[in-house]
DNA sequence: AGCACGCCGACT
DNA sequence: GTCGGCGTGCTC
């Protein structure tokens, strides 16, 4: 028994997020309480979950605490170097650190727990604070007869739309016709989202769809792949040994390191990760290996396997169900001393490791920043996680961020380049096609490049169409009163999506039924403008020779489960010669009987309003020119341009990622923009019933004169590029300062000015990837 | 997030 | 008169 109380600070993972103090109960023993673990908390008339931060703190003068309640962790779930990583990103992020942690964690560990015995007796909370009680629960608290087990070990079901439309339904299953258009719209749901939507009348219908087979219940929205890895296991080439032994003496360096490995699509840059992270567990460390995108997580896993196959590996990424992103959670927590490889997606970042190796595959890809909830940005997350352990972080890519490839010209991080493609395949011939001297004459491709496909089909090789943009058209404009559909809400225009018979906002999500008669003349009679991925493929469907099977690959055919995996195994075993899709198609798969690469618009990338647009089109447009001739044919790119004068053109089909890196910094460097300066878009909406001069008059001053004392440039405020979305009108702000507390300082500033307007909302996005 | 408190409109 | 809408403010 202690004869003084004792106070600690405690992290609520819920609203309000903040640390407040509580007593240490003095009828529990204090080996009950672990600094990093998650503890029960009265707060007002509930409880609630935090996590212990610090025991032995003062008390607040004037403050009567409330007893913490009860322990929910026997050990300690974050330890110093987590939480520590937390509270960094808290004040980038200009967020609580509370609510930055309860965002980053699987969902029921902010939740309150049920406490069983070990016979699965639950007990109620009602029973934990009788305190003649609590003695015995801590007794067996201690025995380990007693614990918190996580809610939602209910697994979440998932359903999935299992048939086309068109549906055959009874006349007046009004109910279930909603549930088929909710499941088409959304594509695969938890139940918990179609409860959401449909209510208490949910259970019937759903149940008579499942009857039916119409909607079918999946187990996962991707499945593991099989090990059919193309990764060799042999020995590694010269370039690949170089790089393997410079990043193990990085490794073992003691002291945080960084380092890109570039190398050409195909040169093996899989074999150096996996080899480095042989080497790592051998040091006992974790290696945690992230991928952009679900499909490749699962694709690298599979390589993990079997390359390691004595090796403990564990798949994370946010498509696993609650429970079971809980229970790796928690394993990896309870077992950090034990040396294991995590391979997931960027919310892997956050699992509770000790990363010795961090690799960060296809670094380039936009998939890597967060941009909506928390934003950021995965590549500097990786290093703020190494640079707490003295790791190693190894970039990969066949196409660097410009700002990475300058970090390690200036040798600010160590740079291993992969010249050669294993196997000797050789890169493809890209060449342009000009559309103003070869209009599209068969819809939206010109003759050479159409005949250009049908030679590649007779010769019984496959295609690949790249098109930057789904559904049928962007723009469907009506007859009598010469005006496109547009959103209520946002000021651009529907996408037709044909097939699912609706109008879809790209930018809000807002949906209408389609066929409609137009809301501003009651007409019926439209034109689709413009070609998306679906009219791609019902033309290539109508004018390629009968026979010939069209793939497509977009966010709207991967909506039901599977078939983005469906469709390019499909297309890997050659079930159909042309593949028609959005820059999906450009990541990471790999297709021996491709010889021919299509890009129907090459300008679509290089005209929005960022500074990054070339650097992102040159990035897509090599990634998509590396899926052609990677088996025993060369293969051919042909990119169709109304801009053939473009610089990116020349680089693009040299393969020449030196030379466009030469000309974009310069150009960079020119306009001052990132790596030269630090940038931030601050942005302020408001409804669009409300006026906005005399706002933005009060914020451009006060904006524009704090920039000034701190010494930053302000352009703005501007209508933001959508300056309608969502119903709100929107204007931004961009900060350029040569340090990030600079433009964090501003920032701050101009929101607590803002605090008393109550429906303008501020959002600051530091360093932004794309300024729509 | 919850839950109280408090101030205004339409009911037994 | 009171029931109940949800705006504002606090919780160790």
């Amino acid at each position: 028994m202690r004869c003084m109380d004792e106070f600690c600070s405690v992290l609520l993972l819920s609203a309000p997020f903040s640390v407040l103090t509580y007593r240490l109960p003095p009828a529990l023993p204090v080996e009950f309480w672990h600094v990093g673990a998650r503890v029960l908390v009265p707060l007002g008339r509930n409880l609630r979950v935090g996590v212990l931060l610090e025991v032995g703190v003062p008390l607040p003068e004037g403050l009567i605490p409330k007893d913490v309640f009860w322990p929910i962790d026997r050990t300690c779930l974050f330890d110093a170097q987590y939480l520590d990583f937390i509270r960094d990103l808290s004040v980038r992020q200009m967020e609580r650190p509370g609510r930055i942690l309860s965002r980053v964690l699987p969902a029921g560990m902010r939740e309150l727990p049920d406490f069983r015995t070990r016979t699965g007796r639950r007990i109620e909370m009602r029973e934990m604070s009788d305190p003649v009680r609590r003695v015995e629960f801590g007794t067996w608290w201690r025995n380990g007869e007693f614990a918190a087990v996580l809610p939602g070990s209910k697994k979440a079901r998932l359903f999935s739309l299992s048939v086309e439309p068109p549906w055959q339904l009874r006349p007046g299953a009004t109910a279930q016709l909603e549930i088929l258009r909710y499941l088409d719209v959304h594509g695969v749901s938890s139940s918990k989202a179609l409860h959401i939507r449909f209510g208490k009348g949910l259970a019937q219908p759903l149940a008579a769809l499942l009857r039916k087979g119409l909607v079918r219940e999946v187990e996962f929205r991707f499945r593991e792949e099989v090990n059919d890895s193309d990764v060799a296991v042999t020995s590694l080439n010269d370039d690949q040994r170089r790089a393997v032994d410079r990043f193990t003496a990085l490794l073992t360096s003691g002291q945080p390191e960084a380092a890109l490995l570039f190398g050409v699509t195909g040169s093996g840059k899989t074999a150096v990760y996996l080899e480095l992270a042989a080497r790592c567990l051998s040091l006992d460390l974790h290696v945690l290996l992230l991928a952009p995108e679900v499909a490749i997580a699962l694709k690298l896993h599979a390589d993990v396997r079997r390359a390691l196959p004595w090796a403990d590996v564990r798949l994370y990424h946010g498509y696993l169900n609650p429970a079971e992103r809980q229970r790796i959670f928690m394993d990896l927590a309870a077992e950090q001393d034990h040396p294991c490889i995590v391979v997931g997606t960027r919310s892997s970042l956050f699992l509770p490791l000790k990363p010795g190796l961090v690799i960060l595959d296809e670094e380039h890809d936009a998939s890597f920043k967060q941009d909506e909830g928390l934003i950021y940005q995965a590549r500097e997350l990786a290093y703020g996680r190494v640079a707490r352990t003295n790791g190693l972080l190894v970039m990969g890519s066949a196409t660097p961020d410009i700002k990475v490839f300058h970090a390690a010209t200036n040798r600010d991080i160590a740079l291993e380049c992969l010249e050669t493609r294993v196997g000797g395949g050789r890169l493809p011939e890209v060449s342009f096609v000009d559309l103003r001297l070869n209009p599209p004459e068969h819809g939206p491709f010109a003759t050479l490049v159409r005949d250009a496909i049908l030679d590649t089909i007779h010769a019984g090789d496959q295609v690949i169409i790249l098109h930057n943009r789904r559904g049928y058209a962007p723009v469907l404009y009506c007859e009598t009163c010469a005006e496109p559909i547009g959103c209520p809400d946002c000021r651009v225009s529907l996408t037709l999506h044909k097939r699912r018979e609706i109008l879809l906002c790209h930018y809000c999500g807002h949906v209408v039924a389609f066929p409609l008669s137009c809301p501003q003349c009651r007409g019926t009679q439209f034109i689709p403008l413009g070609a998306g991925t679906e009219r791609l493929e019902e033309f290539l469907r109508q004018d390629l020779p009968e026979k010939t099977r069209v793939l497509r690959l977009d966010r709207d055919t991967v909506q039901r489960a599977g078939t983005l995996q469906d469709t390019l195994a499909a297309f890997a075993r050659q079930d159909g010669q042309v593949l028609v899709g959005t820059q999906m198609l450009s990541k990471g798969h790999h297709f021996p009987g491709v010889t021919l690469v299509v890009v129907v618009d090459g300008d679509l990338g290089l005209n929005l309003p960022d500074y990054r647009a070339t650097e992102r089109s040159f990035q897509m447009l090599v990634q998509v020119a590396g899926r052609a001739g990677r088996g025993d044919k060369p293969g051919r790119v042909l990119i169709q341009t109304r801009n053939p004068g473009h610089y990116c053109w020349q680089f693009i089909r040299d393969n020449d990622y030196t030379g466009f890196f030469a000309r974009e910094i310069e150009l960079r460097r020119s306009m001052a923009y990132p790596p030269f300066v630090k940038l931030a878009l601050v942005r302020i909406s408001l409804p669009v019933e409300q006026s906005e001069v005399e706002l933005l008059a009060a914020f451009g001053d006060r904006i524009r004169a704090l920039g000034a004392a701190a010494g930053l440039r302000v352009l703005g405020p501007a209508p933001a590029p959508l300056t309608i979305l969502r119903g709100r009108k929107r204007f931004q702000c961009l900060l350029k300062a040569d340090n990030w507390p600079a433009i964090r300082g501003v920032c701050a500033e101009m929101r607590a000015s803002l605090a008393g307007e109550k429906h303008v909302r501020m959002s600051v996005d530091l360093d932004p990837v794309d300024m729509l």
